[in-house]
DNA sequence: TCTGAAACTAAAAATGG
DNA sequence: CCATTTTTAGTTTCAGA
């Protein structure tokens, strides 16, 4: 694992608020030079601790309406393989996140549509038939905040 | 709601996988001038839809093996106002994400910590303690696949 | 109104001390 | 690690479709 020093830290903290920042603004907020800043933050690309960038879309304004939580549990775990659900789901285009989980469900899908109805149709042509799939629960995002995280 | 075109989509799918691309690297796979690209993904800034950039962080490198989700029900509803439970959750380091949940839980947590004992201790001193936390379920996350959604 | 061309400003990458 | 330079990307202006 990395060794991250207070820096290193606090530049992963500010680029998590926004990641649009130059390494030359962030400079100024640690009192480093550009070049060096900018090589601390190519180390943490490079040492992987950096994924990349990702985008914050603002689903309503896209016209998906209605988030939804699935929990999915597997009926036939064993004659229908895990690899033969997950290829399946990742290919619904409403599906946002599949995340593999240890509980009463085996999976928790991020599912968004553009209201209610289209929530239905989703469901009962995507979801219900996807190979093995047995319960499936529901839960309606009301809202949500996202957060730093520790470090 | 902002009118979008095809080339729109393309863009905001094209930065949805990867939002450090430049505008200029855009406008090649569109056919576009790199001012006319940058111009559409400032449009799409400032209507909105592209709400800022975010850093894709491996929680493991930083040194968090372990992600829970949490389902927390809340006992005491009323007595203790939900903005009661949400000020003292987003407090909480290890927490990264907040949901407002309609369902047999009332709030989903998204929770890292450095190993199971770790977790232990965030969730007997932290969670347990929060003010109206009733019932609680853990899901421990073993993988997760984010996708690129609809459009 | 949206485009592309050109000119300009700022940031990123490379280089040398 | 810092200072400097070169290269590349972001930004503004303007004229034309």
């Amino acid at each position: 694992m990395i060794e991250l020093d207070d820096i290193d830290r606090g530049l992963i903290r500010a680029l998590a608020r926004d990641a649009a920042q130059s390494a030359s603004a962030l400079g100024r907020r640690f009192d480093l030079s550009q070049p060096a800043t900018w090589r601390r933050i190519r180390r943490l690309e490079q040492a992987g601790v950096i994924r990349g960038r990702q985008l914050r879309l603002d689903a309503e304004k896209l016209g998906f309406g209605v988030t939804v939580f699935l929990g999915v549990k597997l009926a036939l775990k064993g004659r229908v393989s895990l690899e033969d659900f997950e290829r399946a789901v990742v290919a619904i285009p409403e599906v946002q996140s599949v995340e593999h989980i240890l509980g009463l469900y085996d999976y928790r899908l991020r599912v968004v549509a553009r209201d209610v109805a289209d929530f239905e149709r989703v469901l009962r042509r995507r979801i219900m038939t996807l190979p093995g799939a047995g319960e499936v629960e529901a839960n309606v995002l009301l809202s949500e905040e996202r957060l730093p995280g520790p470090l």
